[in-house]
DNA sequence: CTCATTTCTTGCCATTTGATAAGTGCTTTT
DNA sequence: AAAAGCACTTATCAAATGGCAAGAAATGAG
């Protein structure tokens, strides 16, 4: 399998040559999730990093009644871990599963920590996978208070066409913080217009 | 001003010892903050990492309507940061303001990063930092998506109840995703019970 | 202390969103 | 092909929350 969008989005994202970002990429082993599949289960401690070339992945965790709630949505060609368990070996209180068919590159936590320890430019873009994840969660948290339902959609839309094209509506409607009942009404009146 | 609550805290946070928690201490520099002097500004870039020792602070931003919006209080006895404009060197898209005087020691990004580098354990804390962040976002986000206002009220209550005897509430009711009315109207229903 | 300003509360009504349940259509199973 | 299961839509009604405006209370300036 093509490395090279890895190598590109290390490359991107971090100040290390291109011979460094080679040597990088060398620590990571392909891998392939069929639709459904889990790269993290609930309950389990995540070991593994990892770049999504190819698929949809979404991450969800269960409310207090029981009901799963869509976190997150995991598009192509970005990093996808679980910083908290990850990081800190904590058992993980979500669930990553691939939406469609998914293929990666995926890295240990050791190895990670390896690469970390002897390349300084290559922390750097550890730090910031991590403020990027960040940054995207206090928008999408500004925009749960700011936004009506209406709005957020649209911005979803805009922003990732591809979830609408692979995931389930209900899956949809919980990551945007409305049921499914009110999805399928703001798609009516979408749809009129 | 006395360093120690800042050792203790690094200490806890981090793998290094005694000595070494010493020394990274000696780099941070003590400061103090009136009421409503501003520790970020909108449009700035943030320069300076703060482990808060007394008082209360503020984060907000504005909405699209131009609306304040408060995206989060930062306690005593805690690091307060924004990471995006702090270690991407961005200008802030947030404000950060102190509540009540306040008092507590800061670093550089230049000093931190120095010592990220040179102390191998030092960067556990700093990744521990932005990991608790997320996380508490992501907790955040998860109770604005599955929470009525009335339980995200109490729990806020629960877990910091110093918010509610220094922040004016209209700050609180845009933290809870409420208007300042609900808020008031969720305080008189309490008040009677 | 008094006045002005800001913050908070309250009442009224409108709007958004949720809960429930029935119905439609698609897919899978047997 | 019939039956069962699942995703999605739709209708109805109820509950939560917002918008606005007026008034009360607290705060700050002079």
């Amino acid at each position: 399998m093509d490395k090279e969008p890895l190598r590109n989005y290390i490359q991107h994202n971090s100040p290390a040559s291109r011979q460094i970002v080679e040597t990088i990429a060398e620590y990571f082993e392909p891998c392939e999730f069929a639709k459904n599949d889990f790269f993290l289960k609930e309950g389990k401690v995540s070991t593994d990093y990892l770049f999504l070339t190819e698929g949809l992945m979404r991450a969800f965790s269960f409310d207090t009644e029981g009901n799963e709630v869509t976190t997150y949505f995991y598009p192509k060609n970005r990093m996808v871990f679980e910083a908290a368990s990850f990081f800190t070996h904590a058992n993980s209180a979500e669930n990553i599963q691939a939406v469609t068919v998914c293929k990666g590159f995926t890295i240990t936590f050791e190895k990670l920590n390896e690469l970390f320890h002897s390349i300084p430019e290559f922390r750097e873009f550890g730090r910031l996978m991590l403020v990027r994840g960040f940054v995207e969660f206090k928008q999408r948290t500004l925009a749960l208070i700011t936004k009506r339902a209406e709005e957020r959609y649209k911005d979803l839309i805009k922003s990732n066409p591809e979830i609408f094209q692979y995931a389930q509506l209900k899956h949809i409607a919980s990551y945007l913080g409305i049921t499914d009942t009110s999805l399928s009404r703001l798609r009516k009146e979408f749809s009129k217009r």
